[in-house]
DNA sequence: ACCTGCCCAGAACGATCGTTCTTAGAACGC
DNA sequence: GCGTTCTAAGAACGATCGTTCTGGGCAGGT
């Protein structure tokens, strides 16, 4: 094998991306800053990932991977298995609330990248936009498995979804309180479905 | 009075804006693309607008002013005065409906800014992130309003207005379904809050 | 020891963008 | 008419950014 290998290298740049697209912005933040801060040369960059709409669209998979992860983690230890879909699916906004209290918390990731990239039909653009939509879809069905105790699972998982994603918008830019606010919508929507269930 | 004046620069000038910035992006768009749409000079637009930031800003202030006003005229016209706050409350999603059914929607044009350019502390960044702030501020007020019937119209409005952004971003990536599956949302919270007002 | 191939650091290039400057022309007060 | 002040059109400047190129060095195979 040749030298430092290259997943090693692959794991500092995608951690540098991370850090920095997420708290600056991505077109605030050069291919030179990425390097700094990952301390890989650019040619290694650029062989790794051939242009910089690559490697945000890795940055983006990779840090989606981890955060359904980790909602999936928290769901879980809050509310194991035997649980019911209502404790579960407001479990989740306890992990919700976790990284909107988060210090240095900016939005969504994926809805920021898109508002930077994703708009237009630019060729490069697509792979970032395609993340995100992929991130957004896994999202939106773990949801929807979550809701599998209600007779539409899709209508009361997507209808979490919205709310999850206002609490993120809301919040970044009026402040954390809106993901207490979506929590009691998700309890009264859950208590109609649950409603509906018995009815 | 001097020549050509201001007051009709300034209007073609934030029309040329709103429509290049919220369909291409906001730094995917350059100042001479804003001058040739508007065919205002490049010295009269920094003579009205000392940098693109306060362009920018003054934009999203009169942008946002026009949606809310198409708001509340929507709003007016299908569940005028005598009616309930649930009706009117309602109606706000056909407005939204609306919004995101039009061709080109590309998400909350205020989102999408505040993504750009309002995350980081650099001090221009503050004009635009203050006009998101403002508007935001203003149409969570609007719903808080219309929610005058119920016991706790903040609480209501609030969630109203998570419910309104949530559909924003959801169906900017995944389609425009979102705004139905946040009107039902919305008609079973103002149900509950219906409900916990008769009790 | 000598290639061969990969690596790093950093310079360099070409493009773009925000902003300013230059040049020339047209409208006004006197 | 004359200067003044505004204007339009566009060149120019300085900075930044994505990307590529160059030079020099270290590791292995034979």
């Amino acid at each position: 094998m040749r030298v430092v290998d290259h997943d090693e290298a692959r794991s500092r740049l995608l951690e540098a991306a991370e850090e920095l697209y997420y708290r600056r912005g991505i077109h605030a933040v050069g291919m030179d800053q990425v390097r700094d801060r990952a301390g890989v040369s650019l040619a290694r960059l650029y062989k790794l990932y051939p242009s910089k709409h690559h490697l945000v669209a890795a940055y983006l998979r990779v840090y989606g991977r981890r955060l359904r992860a980790r909602l999936a983690e928290s769901v879980e230890r809050a509310a194991p298995a035997p649980a019911g879909s209502r404790a579960r699916l407001l479990a989740a906004f306890e992990s919700l609330r976790e990284t909107i209290d988060t210090p240095g918390f900016r939005g969504c990731a994926f809805v920021n990248a898109w508002a930077e990239l994703g708009g237009h039909g630019d060729e490069s653009h697509l792979l970032v936009a395609e993340a995100v939509r992929e991130h957004k879809t896994l999202l939106r069905d773990y949801l929807i498995g979550l809701a599998e105790d209600y007779p539409d699972p899709r209508g009361v998982g997507e209808q979490i979804h919205i709310l999850v994603e206002g609490a993120m918008a809301t919040s970044a830019v009026l402040g954390a309180e809106a993901a207490r606010q979506a929590r009691d919508s998700a309890a009264t929507v859950l208590a109609a479905a649950d409603g509906a269930r018995r009815a």
